[in-house]
DNA sequence: CATGAATGAGCATTCATTCAT
DNA sequence: TATGAATGAATGCTCATTCAT
């Protein structure tokens, strides 16, 4: 029976101001749980990832964790989303750069928006497309789900080129297949083997992607 | 290559024998050691692999496993070994099994064999190219750097055929380096997420690259 | 039994009235937490009975508890209470039920009560007389004695019926104690081996003792 | 292919010898945990009793109870496992005391021994009877099963004394599980409340039960 | 060479309890 | 009065590693 209506008496607006700042707050602690949780799976992996050291990373008992988070795996699963929010967002920022919808040029757009969220957000790549990719499909963030619609995004995106630049016959589905995997491979590799695949290196991987798969020098 | 001078009076042979016997012994148990690893590895993976499990599996105490390998990490260094000796052999035997030296049917059984390796071994090709790499460069055997050499393989290949099939002013180094990303990603996505990428989709993939790399007339 | 003068000014009287509200309100609480305490109890048995499930229970934070009992203990202690008032108040009824006073039927509807007490009650009779007697001693509540005088009744009923049913020279101590423990016995089997005693087999088994103690067939 | 010959040589001696010694070491270890487990679960009932506190009562690291027991269940089964054992020894003693098989002096003899074995073993019996029945339907151990069999020979008791001592038309299986009752409640009061069922008064209660059930003259 | 008993540190998780607000 | 964030200790359990034998 809360009310909704805002609050009128000074108790109840001291009262108002004071839950804010706890939830703000609250929801900060969350945050900084989620961080910590994000960069020490970077730092030492899926195997060496534990609860105690994200408690003791952020200074907190073990068992704060469990105020915010069910269980190490529902932590994993969120820190997942927060992964899944950033990616969505992110190719949904780059397909809405260009106001002009010249599938070329789009599909260049998230290509590069996807590789550069691969090299700046090497944990949450890991997690979610490397380590876990069955989180994608329990979350129920739909956003989860923007790996799997891009590839549908580029099977369309091939399928409008088609005719202009492809060759007409062309399987699709195994070219924007094809192509994803290329992509994948690209990050995973800069991923994985950072010290041998330096950015510079990245970048032109995929601009030769580009080119060999749209005739597209930039 | 120590190289004791060989003994003579009967008593150093007689040791010797018995020493030789040890020795084969010793590298037996060696073997076993590793088998059973690498079957655990393949098994239960990166994360449920340990060497209670492993000493277990062959019947010997656990700490038997202390007096071949120095520990956990450098038994898993060598079953990577055991990886890049399996991963050489496959790529040598495809770069052998064409006697001519025709450079595109020569790349397209690379390629293959390179696949069928990462659909056959996820557990090494998990252990070798995603999780550990750093063991590829931390190994003393030669082989380890097959994956390396592989490349620069690619690299000759794309060469040669550069004035054939490629654009003659072509970046053969991003472009060989692409090529390998591609390789990558194709088994990447079988490894992490076999249950959306089986064999035949993959397959598929994989021939639509040799297309797209090569066989088009461009 | 504090008693403050009685209110005069109408400031006063209000201030009255609002601590009466509160006063019930708070007995109001106090009830719920003791119910819910009951519940779970009864639910999860001795051992999986925890402060923070209570809480959850009636939907208040796990600290409102300790504004009304000093901790898990005293609350198990009052909800132990709340067993002896029900038991106290079964056995009552059943004394009463029967106006005349008969000794034989008397101690048939005593016993009766008492083992469907048990049968009815599980979590109750295991805590008060299985598991922790010695609330029974540290109860202020008069009604925590009552299975002590319980035994004192029977001891009585059986003097009475002495003459009559019984051996004129019985211990009759010892014969009351062994009365009782016969009901505990059978009760107790009941409640640690329900699979093996159903109320069937319990209720002729009480069915016996009356006629073994008392020849006294239903 | 271990070989049954007694070992001849000096060495296979010693090391025999030290085997068995060792063996022996492993035997008592595992007695003392049993012993620490069963020592604590009567200070600290069923409840409070943790592996942790077992280890550091025998001056041993918690892991190291692993070595010798599953997990904790299975040290409790096996702690039960020891107390059928006694147990059901206790009572076949009893039974072979008296040679002749007069069914009154055996009757007389397993009740005496039955509450004794309560009264001396009040952890074991309270384990195995009262909090964790299950596990004398769990256990492989066939004495787990003498508590149940312990009813069937009283069952055959009654039977042969029926003629003679006990009503011809009783129902024969109602009084056992009536004198089952007896004696079990009469050990449970013991149990629960041993400050107020002292040695005596219970000795009082068992014959004051053997008077009532066997040796009044109907 | 091999054992295998034992360790000690680590893990995820739960809980009774406290206390500033 | 009630909150609810936080604690710290405890629990069962697993593991890599050591070492006397």
């Amino acid at each position: 029976m809360r009310k909704d209506k805002p609050p009128s008496t000074r108790r109840e607006r001291l009262q108002e101001r004071s839950r804010q700042r706890r939830e703000s707050q609250k929801q900060e602690l969350r945050q900084a749980i989620l961080d910590a949780a994000g960069e020490l799976f970077l730092a030492h992996g899926y195997t060496g990832f534990s609860l105690r050291q994200v408690a003791e990373h952020i200074g907190y008992a073990p068992g704060t964790i469990y105020l915010y988070f069910e269980d190490k795996d529902d932590l994993l699963f969120h820190v997942a989303d927060e992964g899944f929010r950033r990616f969505s967002h992110a190719q949904q920022q780059a397909a809405a750069e260009r106001t002009h919808d010249e599938p070329l040029k789009r599909i260049r757009a998230l290509a590069e928006a996807y590789v550069d969220f691969g090299l700046e957000n090497p944990a949450y790549y890991r997690l979610m497309f490397i380590e876990r990719p069955d989180l994608m499909f329990r979350s129920h963030e739909p956003q989860a789900r923007a790996w799997l619609s891009a590839l549908d995004d580029y099977q369309e995106a091939f399928k409008t080129a088609a005719g202009a630049v492809l060759g007409e016959s062309s399987d699709l589905l195994a070219l924007s297949d094809l192509w994803w995997a290329a992509l994948h491979g690209i990050v995973a590799l800069a991923n994985s083997m950072p010290f041998l695949y330096d950015p510079p290196r990245v970048k032109r991987m995929l601009n030769t992607a580009l080119i060999r798969f749209f005739d597209q020098p930039r």
